[in-house]
DNA sequence: CTATGGTGTCGAAGCGCTTCGACGACCGAG
DNA sequence: CTCGGTCGTCGAAGCGCTTCGACACCATAG
C-alpha cells in the first residue's frame, strides 16, 4: 500500500503539503503541486478511508435504509436506491445499503461513524425507527412523511396533490363515478403515509367535485385485484374512472376488467399513479401520475449534503406530481 | 462521542485491557470482563469504525456491485440484494453498494481499503471490471462465470443443468416439439453466461432426447413477448412445451398464448425458469426451475469470509437446480 | 525451594491522515 | 528602510483503535 508519506518523499515535500495539495484547503505553488499530482499518478496513491475518517470526522458515506421485502413493489424500490446511488456519486460519495428490518443497523453504523448520514426511505406515521435516528449526530433525512417530522428532512411526492389531479383528470373528461384502487390493507394499517395521503387526496378532491367516489384497498396479487375490482363493481355499479395505485396489482387490475367486460378506455378510463417506464410498458400505455422515484432518491441526497455543509435546516419537501394523458382515459361514454 | 479511553478510566483499566475484552483475542478475569462490559453499556461506547479500520486493516463491510438498471429483471437482482445484505449481517458485515457501471467504484473503495471484500452481480463472460478487480489485494466474488475465473471465487445457479432438467421433464411428459424464450438478444450480445448455458443445455439435451427444439431470445416487454411467441408459432407449429427463462416476459408470454388459442397446460406445457415467488405469484401457478437469487448471494458472502480468514482458495460453485411441477405442465395430449 | 509456564494486565508504538500553529520569504505601503 | 501581510511550506500533535512485548503473579512440577 502506498501511502502519503511515499507520495510526500517522491514529490520532495512534507506529508501536510502534499495533504493541503490534495485537498485543496491551503495555497499550494503550481511548481509543488504538479510534482505531487505526478507523484500520486505514478505511485497510484489512494488515501486509505479510514485514516481519513479518522482524522477528518468524515467518511464519504451515506447510509440508506431500504426495504429489502420482496412483497411491495420492487421496482419503485430499485429506483429509489438508483437514484440515491447516482446522486451520491455526484458528491463523491458512497452508500450502505441497510434493510428496513435492520434497526440496530441504523444505530450501528451511525454512532460507529460509518457515515456522515443517513436517509431512511418507507418511513412509518409513528416509525420507531425515528427515536433512535434521533440520537445520532448525523442529519436523517426521510423519504416519506412521519407524524412527527421535527429535526428531520424530510422528501416525498405530493400524493394528496397527485390523487387530486388524478381525480381531476377523470372529472374533466366528465366521469361522475369513480373509484380508488389503492395500496394493500396491510401499508394502510402499517400507517404508511403515502397511502393514507393519497386516500384523503382522492375522497376530498371528490367530495369538491362533487362526484360518487368510493376506494378500495387491493392486495399485490393477481388474486388482490379481481377482487378489489369485483369490489368496486358491487359498490358503484356505474363506474367510469378508476384510479390505480398500485404497480403490482396493475396489470391485474387491468385484466380483469377486461373480463369483466369492461373496455379500456371505452367503458371504464384508468389512471394509474406509478412510475412512467411501467406505465409505458403495459400492453396498452397508461394515463399516469408520474411516481419520480429516481429523482426523489436524487433530492433525498441533496438535502442530506446541504445539512452536511450547514448551509441548509431541515424541511419538508413536497414533490409536485405530474400527469400525462395516454390511451386509458378518455371522456366519458 | 465516547472513546475507549473513557471505557477504560471508567473500569479502572487500561485501554488495551479493553480491547482484549472486547475483541475477546486474550484472556481476561471474568471480574473485569465484567465491570468493562457494564462501563461500555453505561457510556453507550461505541468503536469508531475509521480508528478500528486504520488499527486492525479490516472494515468490516462488503463491496457489492450490482446492476441497478430497470431493465433487467428488477425482482431477482432484489433478491439477490438482499440475500447478500442478510447474510452479511450474520457476519457483522455491512454492504456498500455500487453501481455495475462505477468501475471506478470498484478501484476507489478498494484501493481506498473502504472493504475487505468485493462481490459482483452479472459478470460477463470477458467483463472489463475483472480487469480491476485483479489487481486489488481484496478477495473477489463473482456472481455468474467469466470466460477465465482464475484468481477469483463464482457461484451461480447451474443454468446448463437448469435447462437439462427443464428439457427432461417435457420429454418425460411426451413433449417431442419444444421451444426455449430466453433472455433478450442483447443480454445474449453482452455475453452475459448464463443465458448462453442456457441456450447451450437446451440444445444439447433435446439433441440428447431426439426431440425438435428451437430457441428463441425474447425482449422483456409485451411487444417482445408477442413476438417470441409467435416467431416460435411459426418455426415449430406443432410445439406443445415451452421453457421460459424471462421474469419479465413471462406473463405476457402466457397471455399472448392465450391469446393464440394455445390453452395451458392442455395444449402447451410451459416450464419457467425464475424465482420461486414470481412462479407462484402467476394467475396459474408454474412449473418451474427456480432460481434460488437469495440463496446465491447468501453463498457470495460466504465464499468472501471464506477467502478473508483464508480458510478458502477461489473455486467455482454451480448450485444444482430444482424443478417444482405446479400447474403448467401435464402429458401431451 | 527453584525452575516452568500459564494468566491477566499494562504501556507504548504504530495505523495513515488532517489540521493547527509557526516560520521564512517576499511584497507593497508608509 | 522598516513594518505589517500574504504566500507557501513544514513539523508535530492528534484522531481512536489494535497489537506486540513485557511483566507480575500464582500454581504446579521437579
Amino acid at each position: 500500500m502506498t501511502t502519503i508519506d511515499d507520495v510526500a518523499r517522491a514529490a520532495g515535500v512534507s506529508v501536510s503539503t502534499v495533504s493541503y495539495a490534495l485537498s485543496g484547503k491551503r495555497p499550494i505553488s503550481a511548481s509543488t503541486r504538479e510534482r505531487i499530482e505526478r507523484a500520486v499518478r505514478d505511485l497510484d496513491y489512494r488515501p486509505h478511508a479510514g485514516a481519513r475518517a479518522l482524522a477528518s470526522a468524515r467518511t464519504n458515506v451515506l447510509a440508506l435504509m431500504a426495504p429489502l421485502r420482496v412483497d411491495v413493489n420492487v421496482g419503485v424500490i430499485m429506483q429509489f436506491v438508483t437514484g440515491v446511488v447516482t446522486r451520491a456519486q455526484t458528491y463523491q460519495h458512497d452508500v450502505l445499503l441497510l434493510t428496513q428490518e435492520d434497526h440496530a443497523g441504523v444505530e450501528r453504523v451511525a454512532a460507529g461513524s460509518m457515515v456522515d448520514a443517513v436517509i431512511m426511505m418507507d418511513v412509518e406515521a409513528d416509525d420507531p425507527r425515528l427515536a433512535i435516528l434521533r440520537r445520532q449526530r448525523q442529519p436523517a433525512v426521510l423519504i416519506g412523511l412521519p407524524r412527527d417530522t421535527a429535526g428531520f428532512s424530510c422528501v416525498d411526492l405530493d400524493f394528496e396533490q397527485a390523487a387530486r389531479v388524478a381525480v381531476d383528470h377523470l372529472v374533466g373528461l366528465g366521469h361522475g363515478s369513480i373509484a380508488l384502487v389503492g395500496s394493500p390493507q396491510a401499508v394502510l394499517d402499517r400507517h404508511t403515509t403515502y397511502a393514507a395521503r393519497m386516500v384523503r387526496g382522492f375522497s376530498e378532491e371528490a367530495t369538491r367535485a362533487g362526484v360518487a367516489a368510493v376506494f378500495e384497498p387491493c392486495e399485490s396479487s393477481h388474486a388482490g385485484a379481481v377482487a378489489a375490482i369485483d369490489r368496486v363493481l358491487l359498490r358503484l355499479p356505474d363506474v367510469t374512472g378508476i384510479v390505480v395505485h398500485n404497480e403490482v396489482a396493475l396489470p391485474a387490475v387491468l385484466a380483469t376488467l377486461r373480463e369483466r367486460g369492461r373496455s379500456v378506455p371505452d367503458d371504464i378510463s384508468v389512471v394509474a399513479v406509478c412510475p412512467t417506464d411501467v406505465a409505458v410498458g403495459q400492453p396498452l400505455p397508461l394515463t399516469s401520475v408520474d411516481i419520480p422515484a429516481s429523482s426523489i432518491g436524487g433530492v433525498a441526497v441533496d438535502m442530506a449534503m446541504a445539512r452536511l455543509n450547514g448551509t441548509q435546516l431541515a424541511e419538508t419537501r413536497l414533490i409536485s406530481p405530474v400527469l400525462t394523458p395516454r390511451a386509458t382515459t378518455g371522456p366519458v361514454a
